[in-house]
DNA sequence: AGCATTATTGGTAATTGTTACTATTACTTT
DNA sequence: AAAGTAATAGTAACAATTACCAATAATGCT
């Protein structure tokens, strides 16, 4: 007997999984406010923190963090006019890894990230800058 | 007349560059506390912010930001048992930007960051699981 | 050199994202 | 149904970062 079912923890997944923006844990909390009025902001962190540990979750480094149903390694986007992050069609290279290694270093993965406008934030600029 | 000298921003900006280790902010405050014993924490954030915004210094993004004095795009390594983080030797690629551009995003740049333990932590590893 | 202007600092308070704590709630097994 | 104990809600604590503001100091002018 060590891990119980929760309402909470099932509706916090599954809200992950309904979306594809990589939500903090912020706007997970906020989508499940009004259906889950007594829900807690520590509970939805604690939770994610738990499913990430578990591996059903992957936790993206940044300052604020941000969540992923997908677990299997991929690239992401990350607009910073706006700070939305999305999924690259990109394929994960996993023998970057054995590359990286040397010097007695273990590589367990890697991140890829690029940078740049998002397609509504290219325009916006476009439009603004003259 | 726009930006001045400052004695600071000079020794934060000297800080970062005698060392290779990524330092945050605090461990650049830490090293330069003793010889500038009026030196103030905020100071040290005000301007690597400062710094990052004119292009002399890049910011790496994770729950705690460092900073690095190499601004030509290159790749990370991270080690996820002491947290330390140094440079790789593997080429920056940017014609991965291209690829990575499409439905009008504008790519600017990417990050590669690549995660295991260090050769410290690897051994100190071995000893302890036995 | 002296003075006026204003960027920068130091010190502290405020903010933000996240974690810890604890009494209460509610799964699960018997 | 009762006992045992994960998990929650609510709040307090915490750590990293930013904002504020009076004092300081770099710059430009005379």
């Amino acid at each position: 007997m060590q891990q119980r079912f929760s309402y909470q923890r099932e509706q916090i997944y599954a809200a992950l999984q309904q979306t594809t923006e990589h939500p903090t844990a912020e706007m997970i909390y906020a989508r499940l406010k009004p259906e889950m009025p007594r829900l807690s902001l520590g509970t939805v962190y604690r939770n994610l923190r738990q499913l990430a540990q578990d591996g059903q979750v992957t936790e993206l480094s940044g300052p604020v963090a941000r969540f992923d149903p997908v677990t299997r390694p991929h690239t992401h986007f990350c607009c910073t006019r706006c700070g939305a992050v999305s999924d690259l069609d990109i394929p994960y290279d996993g023998s970057l890894d054995q590359i990286a290694a040397g010097d007695g270093r273990h590589v367990r993965q890697h991140s890829l990230t690029f940078y740049g406008l998002c397609p509504a934030c290219a325009n916006e600029n476009k439009s603004n800058s003259k």
